[in-house]
RNA sequence: GGAGAGUUGGCAGAGUGGUAAUGCAGCGGAUUGCUAAUCCGUCACGGCGAAUAACCGUGCACAGGUUCGAGUCCUGUACUCUCCGCCA
């Protein structure tokens, strides 16, 4: 959500950031609505500050001219009300538009359509070289028995996993490497359940862009969350905290599902793009400050290049292009990890700052330390770890020719200490 | 699933249908003079405005209703607490 004030006075950059973001709104169709609420709320107003007059003086009224100023105050009650259905009306449209603004991009996004002009920032990691004809994943769970994957096809639908002994442990394993990295860099480490309300999906700005993308039970009324992110960013809504309690970081670790309804097709081989998968994120709440939350943006990411670093896996740095983001974002880092079987860097991390967006859907505010002022928070988003897509890359850079898999120095405190991992067919 | 109690500003906490007390914190100003204190104002959102001025409107969990007038009365919903039932 934009501040109205700010479009009014910045029409032109609003435009422009609104065409690179890919997004067709009628800015000055908006600003003409803006002008017609104010004035049905001026004349509102008017009519409410003459019945409150009215109202207030009946106590000290005589008895005599008691029932003339009921009757004056009743009829123009009636007059008020009108005037305000029309507001709501005209308010309706407003709120309806205001809800579906995208934020604008920085300046520094690069401008472009798709994902096919997201600029490569960085490759870190050397591509393994095998000296054996290397498998996919699936072949690896298969070779090493971690993978009921057909089976639980069956009873559960397609784009489902189910990984066992050696796999599993790996899976969890990643979490807990990254629940105590990001503890160790100050994040308060939360669980965070999956089911949550309309509300906060309109707050994280899911709503009401992507309604086809999230499951929804209609018997309880109630939505089950694609990311830890959607329920952190409603966590504190409606608060107003003080600048002493920033900056906020949360580590939610939740299960998360996603129906993938535009993704027919696509990835349905192995763990890649699954409808139900476990991520700890990475959520930064701080001061209304683009140089405070562009701070935090790059330590967010510093922090996965590392987790990805520690996980031994080469990987890409791409900095998204105005046309690729979704509405919420200012600014986008994508990780993208080597898969060698697909000869290619697919996502595993996705780094946003949010600047003040959500926060404004949320009404998350805090009270300046200079001023006294109150002012709207800016949230930063970013994976943790997202498994059992991460396994992906993990299984294929660290195979053996034997079928097992290497496991990492800094991972192997979390498996038991073992060097390698090797499942029984 | 059932019964009861509750929800008032950043926090605490009053409030018989007639303009939301008071304290603390924060911010602004003034005074005194010394390890700080006192006094005054301000303290959410919005309208009108050049304005961070004045004035006005809206805010007492949310949505309706009754009334000239609702924090207060009525209905519904959400959430919190206590208890009963069921339960990993």
């Amino acid at each position: 959500m934009l501040d109205i004030k700010f479009i009014a006075e910045n029409t032109q950059l609003v435009k422009e950031g609104f065409a690179k973001k890919n997004f067709d709104i009628d800015v000055d169709g908006l600003l003409t609505l803006h002008k017609r609420v104010n004035q049905l709320k001026t004349s509102s107003q008017a009519m409410a500050e003459e019945k409150n007059r009215l109202s207030n003086s009946i106590k000290s009224a005589s008895p005599e001219e008691r029932p003339n100023i009921i009757a004056k105050s009743r009829e123009l009650g009636e007059q008020l009300k009108a005037e305000q259905e029309k507001l709501a009306a005209e308010q309706a449209k407003f709120d309806d538009i205001m809800w579906r603004l995208p934020n604008l991009p920085s300046p520094q996004s690069p401008v472009g359509v798709d994902d096919t002009e997201n600029v490569v920032v960085r490759k870190v990691g050397d591509i393994p070289h095998f000296d054996f004809e290397p498998k996919d994943h699936v072949e690896l769970m298969e070779i090493n028995g971690w993978t009921e994957c057909e089976r639980i096809a069956k009873v559960c639908g397609s784009r489902s996993y189910a990984i066992t002994n050696e796999l599993a442990r790996l899976e969890l394993a990643m979490h807990l490497y990254v629940m105590d990295k990001l503890a160790a860099n100050g994040f308060r480490v939360i669980t965070v359940p999956s089911l949550s309300k309309e509300k906060p999906l309109y707050g994280q700005g899911y709503l009401p862009f992507a309604k086809d993308e999230i499951y929804y039970m209609p018997q309880d009324d109630i939505y089950l969350s694609g990311t830890a992110e959607l329920i952190l960013n409603s966590l504190r809504a409606d608060e107003l905290l003080t600048e002493n309690d920033l900056p906020i970081l949360y580590a939610g670790f939740s299960p998360c599902f996603r129906r993938e309804a535009g993704a027919a097709g696509k990835d349905t081989r192995g763990l890649t793009r699954v409808h139900q998968f476990m991520k700890t994120e990475q959520f930064v709440i701080c001061k209304n400050d683009v140089n405070e939350s562009e701070k935090w943006h790059q330590k967010l990411l510093q922090i996965s290049e590392e987790i990805l670093q520690d996980f031994e896996l080469p990987y890409q740095v791409l900095e998204v292009c105005t046309g690729d983001m979704g509405a919420p974002k200012y600014r986008q880092y994508d990780l993208e990890a080597w898969v060698p079987s697909q000869n290619c860097y697919r996502e595993t991390h996705s780094c946003s700052n949010i600047t003040d967006w959500q926060a404004r859907r949320t009404n998350l505010r805090y009270r300046d330390n200079a001023e006294g002022k109150v002012r709207f928070v800016h949230t930063l988003n970013n994976t943790g770890i997202a498994t059992p897509r991460a396994l992906v890359p993990f299984l294929e850079n660290h195979q053996q020719a034997d079928g097992s898999i290497r496991i990492p120095q800094k991972l192997q405190p979390y498996m038991m200490g073992k060097t390698f991992i090797k499942g029984q067919k």
